[in-house]
DNA sequence: ATCGACGTCATTGTTGACAATATTCCAATG
DNA sequence: CATTGGAATATTGTCAACAATGACGTCGAT
């Protein structure tokens, strides 16, 4: 009995389930309004029903879904009031955040961070859609993690992660992402400089344009 | 023995046990490095072990807790640095909700903030630390659900719900409660007379004197 | 044709049983 | 006497069956 059954079917953690509804919802595989079927997701992901449970409630305190007792869950449908009230606290934390990080940095940050960004822009110039969205999340992981204050982080990845429903109707736009990619370099680049002045703008400019972009999308679809 | 089945219009809300949970971390009846043992509670609430475990994964996220794979969950047990820097997240998420905080406040608002405070001068006066925990949350979270940005005012309960750990070991020291009702006296002052600036400074010194208090207690337990 | 009552189906919520894993305790060994 | 091995126990994790609820379509009456 000191030897474990040999798992045939490699172990699901829940906490990967959530990670790839996140990326369906942030990626605009699953759009606002729709709904998450508790029995189509287990079946999906090979797994009962009660994991599937576990991730929606997750998804839920996240805020990228609504769940109704009875009803079931859908993708959360964001108003512009939302998503301008969202940046204007992501906006407050991320400036912060790089008020506080050490400057000059450790260098085995800049190293993570420039391998990160190589990878992010060659996965935006292929239109890896997938590898952009993640190495992106890990992008600025890294980068707020390194500001010394890990529940600041938290809250900021927290953040984050309810901006993506926002940012799930323009992810796929050229422009957006090049711009994005530039930024990334400029970080490092202020970073590897210890110019503080300027990381903290671009730490709060950097993420502007995803905000416009679903406020602008979002006039055009209902009107002004 | 007897009977445990009173409840034939039961029906308890997870919600309600997580509240109740919270209090009693809150005010030190379950100490940081305890154990949650899911049947235990289950028999306590009179609800199905799987309500337990829905709930401890509610306190996992707010951070109240720790949960181990197949080892369970205990209270957390916050260090001083942690507790240094969840207030720092405090003051700036709550600095900036005073900052946004309509002056003049509509009446009714006042008004309501009025009537909490009195409630809770009065329970502080008679010792009923039960009311004292509950109004005091209520007061908080009336006041900053005033300033425009729900995603704020969630932001700010979060890491007020984090904090009551630390507020734990210092509840009862009748000075500092003294100091919380006086302040929010105070505050619904500044308020009515629209006074800006006096709003955010107090805003934010409000909430030091918890802090302090259990980084003199954590010194005085375990050295300096 | 419109509306509402009603029955059926789809979906979520709840429960108890069982499996997997950790912890405790005690005895045997060096 | 300390240590290790291994049952016995305590606790958490997973599952499948069943109950409760809401969604939807059908049918009859007006």
């Amino acid at each position: 009995m000191a030897v474990a059954k040999a798992k045939v079917t490699a172990a699901i953690d829940p906490s990967v389930i959530t990670n790839k509804l996140e990326e369906d919802i942030a990626l605009g595989r699953i759009l606002p309004r729709e709904r998450l079927i508790e029995e189509e997701l287990a079946l999906r992901f090979g797994v009962n029903r009660h994991v599937i449970r576990q991730v929606l409630m997750e998804l839920e305190t996240i805020g990228l879904i609504a769940r109704q007792k009875n009803k079931g869950a859908t993708v959360r449908d964001l108003l512009p009031e939302d998503v301008t009230n969202i940046y204007a606290v992501r906006e407050l934390l991320e400036g912060k955040a790089a008020e506080l990080i050490e400057l000059p940095p450790k260098p085995e940050v800049v190293a993570r961070l420039k391998d990160i960004q190589e990878r992010h822009a060659k996965a935006a110039e292929a239109g890896e859609l997938t590898n952009v969205f993640r190495l992106n999340l890990l992008f600025h992981k890294t980068f707020f993690a390194a500001c010394g204050n890990p529940h600041l982080a938290d809250a900021i990845q927290h953040f984050a992660l309810k901006a993506h429903i926002a940012r799930s109707l323009t992810v796929g736009d050229p422009k957006l992402l090049k711009r994005a990619v530039e930024e990334h370099a400029q970080i490092v680049h202020y970073l590897e400089t210890a110019d503080r002045a300027n990381l903290v703008r671009l730490a709060v400019e950097h993420i502007i344009p995803s905000k416009d972009a679903y406020l602008e999308s979002y006039r055009r679809r209902f009107g002004m």
